[in-house]
DNA sequence: ATTCAAAAGATTGTAAACAATCAAAGAGAA
DNA sequence: TTCTCTTTGATTGTTTACAATCTTTTGAAT
């Protein structure tokens, strides 16, 4: 579960690593040797082993016993599932969301996307989910959904892997406008108490996204 | 994540740790000292810590840095968010099981409940889930899923927290017989390749048997 | 040239000692 | 008595050293 404690040392390079993982620095199938990484941040191989489970809890690096850790690669396999497991939690927090969120939240919700407008349109195939608009759109609704273990799921496991998934397959574009179009029905949804049809637009919300995704994936393996 | 690796000493010991405080050996809130486990284990502090931040990620050990770990104290808000996302996660799985099941798959999950049948009937109010019967069975539906981080998330993060959870609230009582009607019913949807209905079918599942816990809990406050 | 085996090198797993932080006990004053 | 400050004790965080395992290299035999 990791709660949050984490000697402070360990802390900050786990925010380091995943970063260089995330941001491509690393590439996957890396080798992360102790050693190497001890002398790196100028620390022992203590605070490193509790850094990289860690990051093999969230995800981002996977293990072999007596051989040590490798920055994970992701499969079109693991995609797969990951798009399923968001399906169901994220259509689980809008469901949550239009049940409790009160009157305000629903506003702050619809705000927010009112001020994304003219930025997506500038940008209409950007990466939406990279550059923080849609993060903080799912993130409003996690939080309104009022669910610690859900909100939890998605941000320390997730969000970090669907972040490695885009660095190794680089050639992935947004759906931006089309998705800021569904996330204002979505919006719509949990603002009139509506759980049924907001779980179910979020729903088809990540379905599409992941149509869009598994055929780039695709068309990667032939060019 | 905890992909599988660890050394081979944390993985024995975080076993039995695990066994102890889902059994109520390790009482709730109880301190888990480094020093104290060392000893007992025969083993240094290294493994000890490891096999501890293991079962945080478990959800079963909460930590305060610089204090240490304790046995996990469920709240009733932990309980409501992990039947959430209990719900979000297993009716995922019947909808994809429902998919993706072949026919002899399903006929093996059918043939599961009609022999657990007599079973549950002979003892109504049994500790269906902690008796291995329930278990079975949506182990089946993960297994049918084809989604390993489904399976994955709810067998090393999710069930171990719902068994704590019945060790902390011990008056809790099975819904045997109705639950197994519930299990048949869901087991025909997917036999039928409904996702659909299965999906709906186990979320109500679930969702009577937090019902049936949340009441129980609220009336063990009174007593 | 290829394949297998054995030894050397490198890396992870574990143990033991040191440093830093926190919690509790005790003394003193209001 | 109660509150606060100080000190003491205990526990966690970190470092260093040792043991076990794996990977790679080297060599010979086919």
């Amino acid at each position: 579960m990791t709660i949050s404690g984490h000697g402070s040392a360990a802390k900050s390079i786990v925010d380091e690593l995943r970063n260089e993982i995330i941001s491509g620095h690393l590439q996957s199938g890396e080798r992360l040797g102790e050693m190497a990484l001890a002398e790196r941040f100028s620390v022992s191989r203590g605070p490193i082993r509790e850094a990289l489970r860690s990051l093999a809890d969230a995800g981002l690096v996977s293990f072999a016993p007596n051989v040590g850790a490798r920055v994970r690669r992701m499969t079109i396999e693991d995609a797969r599932a990951l798009y399923e497991v968001r399906a169901a939690l994220e259509s689980e927090a809008a469901r949550l969301a239009a049940s409790r969120a009160s009157k305000d939240d629903a506003r702050q919700l619809i705000d927010l996307l009112v001020n994304q407008e003219p930025v997506v349109r500038a940008h209409p195939h950007g990466a939406y989910l990279q550059g923080g608009g849609d993060t903080d759109f799912h993130a409003v609704i996690s939080r309104l959904s009022d669910n610690r273990l859900i909100t939890r799921l998605l941000f320390e496991e997730l969000y970090p892997q669907l972040l490695l998934l885009r660095q190794q397959h680089q050639n992935v574009r947004g759906r931006g406008v089309e998705a800021l179009h569904e996330h204002e029905r979505i919006a719509e949804a949990i603002s009139q108490g509506e759980p049924e049809l907001a779980g179910m637009l979020m729903r088809r919300h990540i379905r599409e996204s992941w149509t869009s995704l598994e055929r780039q994936m695709a068309s990667e393996g032939e060019g």
